[in-house]
DNA sequence: CGAGCAATTGACCGGCGTCAATGGGCGTGG
DNA sequence: CCACGCCCATTGACGCCGGTCAATTGCTCG
């Protein structure tokens, strides 16, 4: 759409956006999103971001690292709802939600944005189409739940880490982070037994029979996918959910 | 915030927006919203409203029964996401995401009212204060999914049931369906347990439990609601989620 | 009244949890 | 630069929640 793949000098909200439009960007349309005023933060690994029950007056994108969403029962039991990748907006929700439902940590060391809400607002009332394009964003993120959430309703411990694969090597290779099927993989396992709605344990279990099947390999924080079609089997992946333009 | 509580009477979309909404509707909103065209069609139980891989120009809100939001496997397995109550709108999401990523059936005989995107569309362009409020709706449903991922992902099947029952006795109670903790009840067993994530044989089992501790009591298509409190706390329920205005 | 599915219950099984012990990587501080 | 501590990772033994299989009963509806 936009003739190069320069994830890194785009401006951060239009590598998501770019990725997800169903049409052409009017250049004010985009000097606009452009000049949004956004405050740079770091946040270290292992930190929230924003937790349950915040108020929030601004939303954030992520421009470096990896991110998580996640909730917590009253017995202190955590489910990972998704995970995040450079150029999502995670907490853009709270738009239109005041009181958040869920906690955003980050998983790496990270670089966000923020961006007040009134400026989004006044930005979607000037420029209709932008607000139905972040509308679609906050869809797709619905879409990636549904997804996961029938990955822990009806799928096995193993077929649910080789789906979990598949999704974060696609979706960080849509944004350059993924060359060759290997990325970074910053989570450990007690962070990825979270996410399965397993026990750590079995992640270590589990991961030890991906590696003997020849699907993958993970060795000091990084995953390499040897055997992309053997995956796609075994998670039984299908990647209309991501909504990613090819 | 409208005097009385008669949900017959009001105008279908109406019903969920009212209970949602931050703000006083205008009367030009409220007019606009009750002159949105609407063709109404009954749907037998047990059939499909809308498909996964459809791609509608139109959305419908439930007039009355009740519907669940499911996908499936490929191998076949089913996995219902959420189920819907009247005034509901389950697939207002295709407004913005062109094809859809998850089946809609009616679980009993349901009215429904279709309403063409175009003309939402068009609405949203003319008042961008409903755009917002039905944004708003999309969160909300969203937020229903990621309540009921954590309880499939860390909860045992006891506590699902629970959560299960507390969540829709409450959110038919919001619409005036479960007077004196008492609603109808037409999901079966199996039906029960491709939203539980658990066998149909092993429903049985916890619903016995859960009669033989007292907290319902569930005969011919009947729920109703024993000890409120002691199913709130089997469930560790917290009704936040919803955002329902008490 | 019969067909077909829902519901129930028992017997048995297996995937994943629990508990525990050991080794490894990394940051901090002496 | 090494020692220590802490958490991650791995593996084995064993137990339990929920799955599987099967038989029986009960509804509901043509």
């Amino acid at each position: 759409m936009n003739g190069t793949n320069d994830h890194a000098t785009r401006h951060p909200l239009l590598r998501r956006i770019d990725s997800i439009a169903l049409f052409e960007l009017s250049s004010e349309e985009r000097a606009a999103l452009e000049t949004l005023p956004m405050q740079v933060a770091r946040i270290e690994a292992a930190q929230d971001i924003v937790r349950e029950g915040d108020r929030p007056s601004r939303s954030f994108t992520l421009l470096s690292g990896i991110a998580s969403t996640y909730k917590t029962t009253q017995s202190g039991k955590r489910q990972v709802m998704s995970y995040h990748v450079p150029g999502d907006v995670p907490d853009l929700q709270s738009l239109h939600l005041q009181t958040l439902d869920i906690s955003i940590a980050a998983i790496s060391p990270c670089r966000v944005g923020f961006v007040q809400h009134e400026a989004m607002r006044t930005l979607f009332r000037a420029h209709p189409r932008l607000g139905e394009l972040f509308w679609r964003v906050t869809l797709i993120d619905a879409a990636f739940v549904r997804e996961w959430m029938l990955n822990t309703g009806r799928r096995n411990a193993y077929a649910r880490m080789a789906h979990l694969f598949c999704e974060l090597v696609t979706r960080l290779g849509a944004v350059g982070l993924a060359p060759e099927l290997s990325c970074d993989w910053p989570m450990t396992q007690p962070e990825l037994a979270d996410a399965l709605g397993i026990t750590p344990v079995h992640v270590s279990r589990t991961i030890r029979d991906l590696k003997a099947a020849g699907l993958v390999s993970l060795r000091s924080r990084r995953l390499t996918v040897h055997d992309w079609e053997g995956l796609v089997t075994a998670a039984e992946f299908d990647p209309t959910y991501l909504h990613v333009r090819r």
